[in-house]
DNA sequence: AGCGCGTGTCTTCAGGAAAC
DNA sequence: GTTTCCTGAAGACACGCGCT
């Protein structure tokens, strides 16, 4: 547990006067800029007096883009122009505002307290990829404030898309840990979300639709409490709402956690090698220092991604071609071979041993019939000295009939210059011989130029030229109908910037979902 | 490695109309 | 007054590419 605790970063722990968070706001702050608004609450220990200044990747937990930059010229420009409205009641004996909610819920649209506008920000100042914020003068006594303040973890807002769910989780997470649930008015819902004024969110049908739902969806996928709503009537009118949240998850939990996942990795996964591997390499993550970090994501990336796409591609072809069924197979990559593929001392070999001579060649599967592919390491491989890396490979025209593609060398070459493309989601990609239509072996010298794959004459799984076709059309179309890398980098990222924030800890349940979802 | 600009894709928002 | 359906616009994100 040290080296857990030695992953250092910047606590990006939230501090929110409450009086800001229940403020009403003159018109909606939607999302990225509510989100940029929250981040400069992050910097508490920092005098809010000065300039805050921070980078947006550290913002964003992630490399930012040209949409990025345009998307926060935006939410900034929204942000300088916003202001807030307080409420103030005046105490009749000093004169002295008096602070609202000290003493629990004081309705926020109290009628004949003073008014006082606020604008947020006096300057803020884009540069680049760096952005700065300083606050208005007259806002700096509210921030300030030595109580009536809540804390949250950044993190839990970071990934949430909607427009309003930001702001929402803002507004109920002054209870969480305390309460079990918050009401509020529909009224001063409005007023706090700033919609007010709001054509069409006089409706409360329409509050609920584009407003609520999709908030509490957010913060139910993204946050650390789960949300659910229940309505109070008026009449038929819906007059309070009453939001309840489930309670954060507290040290001892992720101790807990902790063990439970070890429990799981030692127990359940230990029957399943791949499974166990991944599992296990994600334990590390909670382990090992930021230095380390880049090596472990490898590992990680790796063999996943190969699993998840081998996988698929390999089902697909003895699904759809050969009438298999999925648990015949053996597939995927072993981590525990990973090393031995990656110093060169094995190649990977696909081979099939198809379950009948009909239904390996046949494109549309033979009833019952199912092919059985197993992924061989060699074993005496494993003893020979390490081999070098070829550098030239040879190919052997085959001759696929492909009618919409008119012959197989356009057909491949179309095809082998998307997957290419595609490829580069992983690294350098290099065929060897630089010649497009000559895929007799699909060979793939990528992944850091650590890992190879070779698919080792197609023919051996004896399920005839149709299906390599179509198993490449299935592979491209994988990767740009379904985007296989994309959830799989961002799930790993994000886990690694939760990780490394100190925000998040695995447990069975985040596991077997992840897992599950591979 | 970081920056700045661009593209592609998916989801959510918001408005109208009509039914309940 | 509330809900449902439909649709175009807009928001948000991931990533490519060329440049420094």
């Amino acid at each position: 547990m040290d080296l857990i605790n030695n992953i250092t970063t910047r606590a990006e722990l939230v501090k929110r006067p409450n009086q800001i968070i229940e403020a009403n706001t003159q018109l909606p702050i939607p999302g990225l800029a509510q989100k940029l608004f929250i981040y400069t609450n992050t910097f508490h220990n920092e005098d809010y007096s000065k300039p805050i200044t921070f980078k947006l990747s550290s913002f964003y937990g992630r490399y930012v883009g040209g949409q990025n930059l345009k998307d926060v010229d935006k939410a900034c420009q929204l942000l300088k122009s916003s202001m807030i409205m307080f409420y103030t009641p005046i105490d009749k004996d000093s004169g002295l505002p008096v602070i609202i909610g000290k003493d629990g819920d004081v309705g926020l649209l109290n009628k004949g307290y003073r008014k006082e506008y606020v604008s947020i920000f006096d300057r803020i100042v884009l540069d680049k990829t760096k952005v700065t914020f300083e606050y208005s003068d007259n806002l700096l006594p509210y921030l300030n404030a030595k109580s009536n303040y809540t804390t949250y973890i950044y993190g839990n807002i970071r990934q949430m898309r909607s427009k309003y769910g930001p702001k929402l989780y803002d507004l109920l997470s002054r209870g969480i840990g305390f309460y079990e649930s918050r009401k509020i008015t529909v009224d001063d819902f409005r007023s706090v979300f700033g919609l007010e004024k709001h054509k069409t969110y006089q409706s409360y049908g329409r509050l609920k639709q584009s407003v609520i739902t999709p908030s509490i969806k957010d913060i139910n996928k993204n946050a650390d409490i789960e949300v659910s709503l229940k309505e109070y009537k008026k009449g038929r009118t819906i007059k309070v709402l009453e939001f309840f949240f489930s309670g954060k998850v507290d040290h001892q939990q992720r101790e807990n956690d902790f063990a439970s996942s070890m429990e799981l990795l030692n127990t359940e996964f230990s029957q399943d090698a791949t499974l166990k591997n991944t599992f296990d390499n994600f334990i590390h993550l909670y382990r090992l220092n930021n230095n380390c970090y880049k090596d472990v994501e490898a590992k990680i990336i790796d063999p996943v991604m190969n699993e998840k796409i081998l996988g698929k591609w390999l089902s697909e072809i003895i699904t759809e071609h050969a009438g298999g069924s999925r648990e015949k197979f053996i597939i995927g990559v072993q981590n525990n071979m990973l090393s031995y593929i990656m110093n060169g001392k094995t190649s990977l070999n696909i081979e099939a041993t198809p379950a009948t001579v009909e239904s390996s060649i046949k494109e549309t599967p033979a009833e019952g019939a199912f092919g059985n592919i197993e992924i061989v390491i060699n074993q005496d491989e494993l003893n020979q000295p390490a081999k070098q890396a070829p550098t030239s490979y040879k190919f052997e025209p085959v001759n696929i009939p492909c009618p919409e593609y008119g012959t197989d060398q356009e057909l491949f070459k179309a095809l082998s210059t998307k997957l290419a493309k595609k490829l580069n989601h992983f690294g350098t990609y290099d065929f060897s011989t630089k010649k497009f239509g000559e895929w007799h072996q699909v060979y793939l010298d990528e992944l850091n130029n650590q890992l190879f794959v070779f698919y080792k004459d197609m023919k051996s799984l004896g399920i005839g030229n149709s299906v390599i076709r179509k198993a490449i059309e299935v592979f491209v179309n994988d990767l740009e109908e379904y985007q296989v890398m994309k959830p799989l980098k961002k799930e790993i990222r994000d886990l690694r910037n939760a990780v490394q924030r100190n925000e998040i800890f695995p447990n069975k349940g985040t596991f077997a979902k992840m897992i599950n979802d591979w």
